[in-house]
DNA sequence: ACTCAAAGTCTGTAAAACAGATGTTGATAT
DNA sequence: ATATCAACATCTGTTTTACAGACTTTGAGT
């Protein structure tokens, strides 16, 4: 299973992109801020590898940004911590970015509407 | 070679996490705002392998993110676009977040002087 | 023409991702 | 109490991706 060794780089963009340089890191957070908690709740509405996030959930407790509610056993609630939290102005960058800078052509914003669940 | 298909997502977040989620893209970018043009100095800066160098440029243009100068050819310039330059927000971002939150116990601050190159 | 180096490409190997089946453990119902 | 069900994983076999390092191509300079 992928560990996470947390990076030593001197440059806090090189030790942030170590943990955030991962589309299943950032989309994980992004449904801990819309109030996903459980592990089923996240692979259904991620569609994601359960082994996949079972690393992703790991990697995201050892840099501490996540804590599993009983620590060990099972039903976990899965929440985000304060330095998680923290992350909130970040998103809202990059959501102000994307929307201004990816896809600003009408023809890619059509057919959305098509498949109910969340796709990446 | 891997190649850059647009998500097509509803989720501004989902959108940029297809394009950012990624460790390289996130150091390329970084390195190209510290002045980085050339294919051998991302080469050397980074310590990227070439190949991986050679598709994350390639997902690069392909999102619009940069340019190379002669379009073919030897002695390529890889310039940053406006559409890049507009990430300078969000990298400050980063880097606030992880200067405040990622290691902020001394003990992981010590012997990075050690090597001099940049290290992930 | 010769050399050098920049910008890739290729090859073989190691790591990671994935779907899908299986296992394990707590909660709930009977 | 025990049978059942669902949540939280883990395991297996396969496909995909990453990587180091050698090789190739092409433009520039001499």
């Amino acid at each position: 299973m992928k560990t996470y060794q947390p990076s030593r780089a001197p440059c806090p963009i090189g030790r942030a992109a170590r943990l955030l340089g991962d589309r299943w890191i950032l989309l994980i957070l992004r449904e801990g801020f819309l109030g996903a908690e459980r592990f089923e709740e996240f692979i259904q509405r991620l569609s994601i590898n359960r082994a996949a996030l079972t690393s992703r959930l790991a990697i995201l407790q050892e840099a501490g940004l996540i804590t599993r509610d009983p620590p060990s056993g099972k039903r976990a609630r899965y929440l985000l911590t304060d330095q998680a939290c923290a992350l909130v102005p970040l998103y809202a960058e990059m959501a102000k970015w994307s929307a201004e800078h990816l896809f600003d052509d009408d023809e890619m914003t059509a057919g959305w509407a098509a498949s109910g669940s969340h796709q990446s």
